[in-house]
DNA sequence: TTGTCATTATGGTCTAGACCAGTTATGATG
DNA sequence: CATCATAACTGGTCTAGACCATAATGACAA
């Protein structure tokens, strides 16, 4: 491993909670005792508890304990959520399938967006069609500097990319910016997704960022207008 | 004092860039040295640093130093903005036209929207054609609780609602409920919209709502999709 | 002038302790 | 058995160092 230990106890800690090691409620060891555990200082453990606190998913009481804290908020809340979280959410079945996946020198637009730089700059670049109940709703083109999904197999990538980057890559992801607008669909995105040329496309780019302002995704995604719609609290 | 050292440490550090000491982009003195300056260790210091990093007003750069960030995001993202302020901010001249302006019995989905009740209520009903620059950006049709725009001109409701409500009404702004999706031109709306019949266009639906839950517009707006795109910050 | 490389400064991480203040469990005492 | 003081334990803060990777700087060579 590479990334920072404390980083590696938070994802410890994650897999611990997610697998039912404590439940909601739960306390969990006292730092002294977690820092003998992990064989780190109390500092560095604490530094581990603060960023699942940060993420809602611990919670300190003074001269009591460190407890499981029972999440909700946060997936509503705060930012990025996968298409596959999305569709869950309401019950539908998500799928997909994957038109094209490979590495590219990257376009103009590509370079701006995803601030590349270096002489010999590559992307990950993929096409995929995402289906609801296997009904299809949406195209999608997205572009991942190369970088970034280093070390992450395919199956990793395509099925469940926001998890593995956090898990297996340690990295922590921030905000996103979109844009939405509407377009009619072309032969091909009509082809696609099972809708009539001409019919109305909801057109989304999105960047998304790291929690460190660095943007690890550019994707665009044209959904049938007549299947889907935006869903947004401010 | 009694409040821990780093929240002094950053309270006076964010005084000292409120003050002006230190502008937008400046670099503040590395961490060793204000250690030494506020006479704690480094560590404690850094306690007090990322305390303004997390709010947003500082920002670390390894290597390089510590800077004062410029803030934006924050206005982008919070609250309710009106189309007048929207175009104002991208420079375009903001005009409009009514088509209709009249109180009416509401509808079914109106009582449900905007939570109406008695037994005999009713709902201002205004449709409006939107110009940025003289050219046709979206039409919309709002509804508003006969109760909410009493003592409200019919300037003041046009023009400028949202003021004239904080203003005059006493009333406190709070968030928004919105969906979008797209469809393609009806008849009507393209001839309001000077497009074509079956190009698309960007429908949002959203219900505002003030300070303590109460939804007081709803409102329905259709967009040319070839001159509007929406930009979030999530 | 340009490119390379070593130096230096910066933030990032980590340690092994310390003391404080709030909470809880333990016992002694009535 | 109930009460209350106290000891033990918890997270919160703080220190005085250390080493690392990155970024900026400046010297030197091409």
């Amino acid at each position: 491993m590479e990334s920072p230990v404390y980083i590696q106890i938070h994802n410890q800690l994650k897999r611990d909670i997610e697998g039912g090691k404590w439940k909601v409620g739960d306390r969990i060891p006292a730092e002294r005792e977690l820092a003998i555990q992990f064989d780190v200082s109390r500092m560095t453990l604490r530094q581990a508890i603060q960023t699942l606190v940060d993420e809602g998913i611990l919670e300190r009481r003074v001269g009591s304990g460190t407890y499981v804290a029972n999440q909700k908020v946060q997936e509503v809340a705060s930012g990025v959520t996968s298409f596959t979280d999305i569709m869950r959410r309401q019950g539908k079945k998500p799928s997909s399938k994957t038109i094209s996946y490979h590495f590219a020198t990257p376009s103009l637009s590509e370079i701006e967006k995803l601030h590349l730089s270096g002489d010999t700059p590559e992307v990950l670049r993929m096409e995929r069609i995402r289906y609801a109940d296997g009904v299809p709703i949406s195209f999608e083109v997205a572009s991942i500097p190369a970088d970034i999904v280093q070390g992450l197999t395919k199956a990793e990538v395509t099925d469940s990319f926001y998890h593995a980057l956090e898990t297996k890559g340690g990295y922590e992801l921030g905000g996103a910016q979109q844009t939405v607008s509407a377009e009619t669909a072309s032969e091909r995105i009509a082809e696609y997704l099972d809708i009539k040329r001409g019919e109305a496309i909801l057109k989304m780019r999105q960047i998304t960022f790291l929690q460190d302002g660095r943007p690890f995704e550019y994707v665009r995604t044209q959904y049938a207008g007549e299947r889907f719609e935006f869903y947004l609290e401010r």
